[in-house]
DNA sequence: CTGAAAGCGCTTACAG
DNA sequence: CTGAAAGCGCTTACAG
């Protein structure tokens, strides 16, 4: 038992000490190990030469390496095709320079242009980004969490439309600094993004009972599963009743219509449901995608845009100026979201702002103008 | 020197066995170790009351553990909270559940559509996906290329637009399983994935040719860098040209027009630059989202579509069926896609296929339709 | 069925 | 400026 321990202790320090070597190490030559053709920092040192340690001083730019050993070593790593092992170095070095960033899907305009700009962003302070999409689902939402946890990443960013209470607990008992999308209040290691929708939807609402509609449609969709709303729409639900009630004015009516399902599909649908029911001359949708739908919706019925209808969105996707009309949206800048939520992560500081305001402007287009001045078509009926 | 080289030893073997313990070793204790607030796999075995190789093997359903023992064990990492550490499992398992996925952008949907058609599918396979953008540049590309490869992912997908000789060969030489978008010729561990561009495009020329068109638009876009072309545009031009070709007709008129920038914007702007210079009645789009910004171009100058003009677009994104009116376009499946890639990235054995095939095909919707009877309106003059 | 040992490929004090 | 040692937190033969 004794011998083997020691044959054992032998082969990690290396040869070069003795000849009570008992197992041969290949290591020591410079070709790959015996298990697979990988090449590893030692062979890189043995190819230059020079110890294990100076190699990885010249990886990791540790100063106190000479000009020409550095120069020398480099060759060694370029002729030999080496690459450092992520998770070799992730474990001793204990910590990464990994930030995850939980969407909850990818198709949605918003997401992936997000997404797209923390990564941007991420790679300019010389992170990466673990992305995830959870589909919405809180089941989904959850698992990725954990795996991201399991992960060591530097920080974590949830900016997802729906929450799940168990990962958040798991988040902060992590003491991982993290950053999540308006939901719940900060604590010692998480921030709060809130962004800023009710002013974004009063400025909308404003905008077209200053064009001079009084008949208001809001349309929303809801997701398959029958979870709990979504937050980032609940938010903007409120920001919608906030700013018809602070603009209460003579004659202002506003109906609401809910459709399940993705965002196009709802807008569309939502249309059809209440198209000639219910006495609409704006439509505010709750996304640019459920815009897209409700374009769809009522240029199929003929009735034109802004003429007859005007229409606003949300997120000033980057599609939404090229449809016809061009869409008139509430802007959410990407690129000040990834700044505020990466400069959140990185700062080491505890006394770093735990929760961060994003403002929203809406972006006039020409998807809106004053209503039709004679009561509309047969469409038009009171409710 | 002995001495010190003992202790290390004694360390690392645990206290289980002597009293010849030199240093305290806290990791018997089942309390978080001295370095930090990370609960180990150790902890759990000492607060479960069994060996760390035991907890391991619950972990990975490695048989063999008791059904008592497994349900002991399991609530032990419960109320500990125990989250596997992935740098250290992949780096004693010598392999990842990781596959690298790199795309040109994400704000293009069919980047994003097919990364998370990806993300889907190898979920459904227990693997996760490394997603990164190239943002169309080629030394970002090979940069992204060099982190995937050293974090020693499962397989590698490339669905691309730009291409990176060097990243082609160090990809080579990794021996890991990879998948090429249309590019170049299988290799022992490179499968090439060949989306049948030409076939989509003969059957989009064909169509407008069958409905009586006899000038056509191709409108494409270069990305802003001057890099080469990207290579699934090259292909489609290629289409294009074999399409008109082999549909060599009498009056057969083609003019191309190719635009630096983003899709819409670039789509837009083709329209801007050739509108009442040359005469088409039917415009063919590289993608969907340059569809998007002919159509844009078009109803801003108050051309009808179709009535005036046909569009055809490229690629069946989410958005096409909303846009007004629904754009006719070719479809590439991205759920085959990614069935298709993830499938070859998976499976071992090295007869597998080499080259994958996947077809397109032609989606009719309202944007096409006969030429005008008569010769346009002013705009129409002939070049 | 269980446990102690050997190893994964790095980094980072530490001693020279 | 350089090198040998200790350690990161796991997995997986191997011996009992």
């Amino acid at each position: 038992m004794e011998a083997l321990r020691y044959a054992w202790f032998v082969k990690r320090t290396g040869t070069k000490t003795a000849g009570h070597t008992v197992r041969a190490s290949t290591n020591q030559t410079g070709t790959p190990g015996p298990g697979g053709k990988r090449v590893r920092i030692q062979d890189v040192a043995s190819f230059a030469g020079v110890s294990l340690g100076t190699v990885s001083a010249v990886l990791n730019n540790n100063g106190r390496v000479s000009t020409a050993t550095r120069a020398h070593v480099q060759a060694a790593i370029a002729s030999l095709g080496y690459r450092p092992d992520l998770y070799a170095s992730n474990l001793a070095r204990r910590h990464t320079q990994m930030l995850g960033l939980l969407v909850s899907n990818l198709q949605n305009p918003f997401f992936a242009e997000t997404a797209q700009a923390m990564e941007d962003e991420a790679a300019r302070h010389g992170y990466r980004i673990s992305l995830t999409a959870s589909n919405f689902s809180p089941e989904q939402h959850r698992a990725a969490v954990k795996q991201l946890l399991g992960a060591r990443i530097a920080g974590l960013a949830i900016i997802t439309s729906e929450h799940d209470d168990t990962a958040r607990q798991l988040i902060s008992a992590s003491g991982i600094p993290a950053v999540f999308l308006d939901v719940g209040k900060p604590e010692e290691n998480l921030a709060i993004l809130r962004v800023d929708s009710r002013g974004g939807m009063k400025a909308a609402v404003k905008h077209l009972i200053q064009l001079g509609h009084r008949d208001l449609l809001f349309v929303r969709n809801s997701q398959e599963a029958s979870g709990p709303p979504l937050l980032s729409h609940r938010l903007r639900d409120q920001g919608f009743a906030a700013a018809v009630r602070s603009c209460a004015i003579e004659g202002l009516k506003t109906n609401i219509v809910d459709v399940r399902g993705p965002g196009a599909d709802a807008g569309e649908q939502a249309i059809a449901s209440v198209f000639g029911r219910i006495h609409f001359t704006a439509v505010i949708a709750i996304t640019d995608m459920v815009a897209m739908g409700v374009y769809r919706g009522l240029q199929a019925r003929g009735v034109r845009i802004p003429r007859e209808v005007s229409v606003v969105g949300f997120d000033n996707t980057y599609f939404s100026r090229f449809l016809n009309p061009p869409l008139t949206t509430v802007d959410v800048s990407r690129s000040d979201l990834s700044r505020l939520v990466i400069a959140s992560l990185l700062q080491r500081k505890k006394t770093s702002q735990r929760l961060i305001h994003l403002p929203t402007s809406l972006v006039l287009r020409e998807s809106t103008a004053a209503p039709p001045q004679q009561s509309p078509r047969k469409r038009a009926k009171k409710v």
